[in-house]
DNA sequence: ATGACCATGTAATCCGTTACATGATTCG
DNA sequence: CGAATCATGTAACGGATTACATGGTCAT
């Protein structure tokens, strides 16, 4: 499982599962998500193979948390994960699937409606990391430079969302091009043929 | 779930559940995969679903097989699927966490190893990517319009994947100066501080 | 005959989501 | 007092992977 390493990563400082959760909803985090229900019991999980520890901080305002931490065993299985190489993992496009079957609903029309809707989803995404990576960088792109090597990394991880997406709406409208095209041409054949039957019927 | 659409829409003519893992392992259907173990028993429940029909083939040659076709019902459905709107998930890449946590080996060597490895395996999928697409066009980029409407949809959804994968790619080498140009100014301030330090001994 | 490939499935396990259950604190 | 937020969990279900089990055909 990739999550059990993830929590690993994210507990660079004691933390409760609700702070991890919190960390997933900011912007930081932007490349995985969970919800409490999977994280508490992964915590357990990494608390009895002693990998973390836990202690119920007492609570001077607020319910009672339960703080992780990791262990030198922790630590170890991190770094032994760092050093395994990029994990890749398989991904998957339900849109694209969807895309590959409009030819099915033999519209054009509505496959362009489809790659529009598409494009302003992938926009919103792309605004929202743009807007996460300027928190970090305060605006001072291209010189990350008086970053620390934490926030360094992560501004590198989010500029592949960040270089991706971008990638992915110029495809959006190349794609709307290229509907268009076929719209044109269509029409164009449907002109020529209309002009076919009328020879056919005149001659 | 989607897998079952997926299906719905691969099984646009009748096939077996070993053709359509094939159709997964053969470049086209690149945005999805699924093993055999998963593919039999959706299948099964599509079929009880009243989705799909299956007959089994009589064996021309090789073992017997039992081939699925939609039916009206699942036809429907899927129309409906498609005009639902693209459906987005969620992403997770490991790799990026990885990358995030970097900063703990404190080593920007090791990221840097990463980050080529990583481009490694991107340009690899990439590369399978171009080379499925081309045969799909036939080196003919470009003009799709000699395409027939199904494999114009599919040509669409591989660029997506080919625009991505190629930003990815950008990506890591706008990392790889990034990480490069940390390493140099470290080394700049590791010999201002031996100088220093000769300094104070010689002072 | 041996190994590669065709072909179909079941079982166990794991990962992830949704729904449920509980209770304290804080702010208006 | 009521709603929002903090905080921790369990249970049920569904989706995906891995392992297991079976057997036929075909080429060397």
């Amino acid at each position: 499982m990739s999550l059990e390493h993830i929590l690993l990563g994210m507990l660079h400082v004691p933390a409760s599962g609700y702070d991890i959760k919190s960390d997933f909803s900011q912007g930081t985090r932007y490349f995985w998500s969970a919800e409490l229900s999977q994280i508490y019991p992964v915590l357990q999980k990494l608390e009895t193979r002693g990998w973390l520890k836990s202690r119920i901080e007492p609570p001077t305002k607020g319910p009672p948390r339960r703080v992780y931490d990791r262990t030198a065993k922790g630590r170890r299985e991190l770094i032994g994960w760092l050093n395994a190489g990029p994990q890749m993992g398989t991904e998957r496009f339900a849109y694209l699937g969807q895309l590959c079957f409009m030819h099915e609903l033999n519209d054009m029309e509505a496959s362009s409606k489809f790659m529009l809707d598409l494009k302003v989803r992938l926009g919103e995404f792309l605004a929202w990391l743009r807007q996460a990576e300027s928190e970090l960088t305060r605006g001072g792109t291209e010189d990350l430079d008086n970053l620390n090597s934490e926030d360094f990394h992560v501004v590198l991880a989010m500029r592949m969302g960040i270089h991706s997406l971008g990638a992915k709406v110029r495809w959006c409208d190349e794609s709307l091009e290229q509907i268009d095209n076929r719209r044109q041409s269509s029409k164009m054949k449907d002109r020529e043929s209309t002009a076919k039957r009328k020879e056919v019927r005149s001659g």
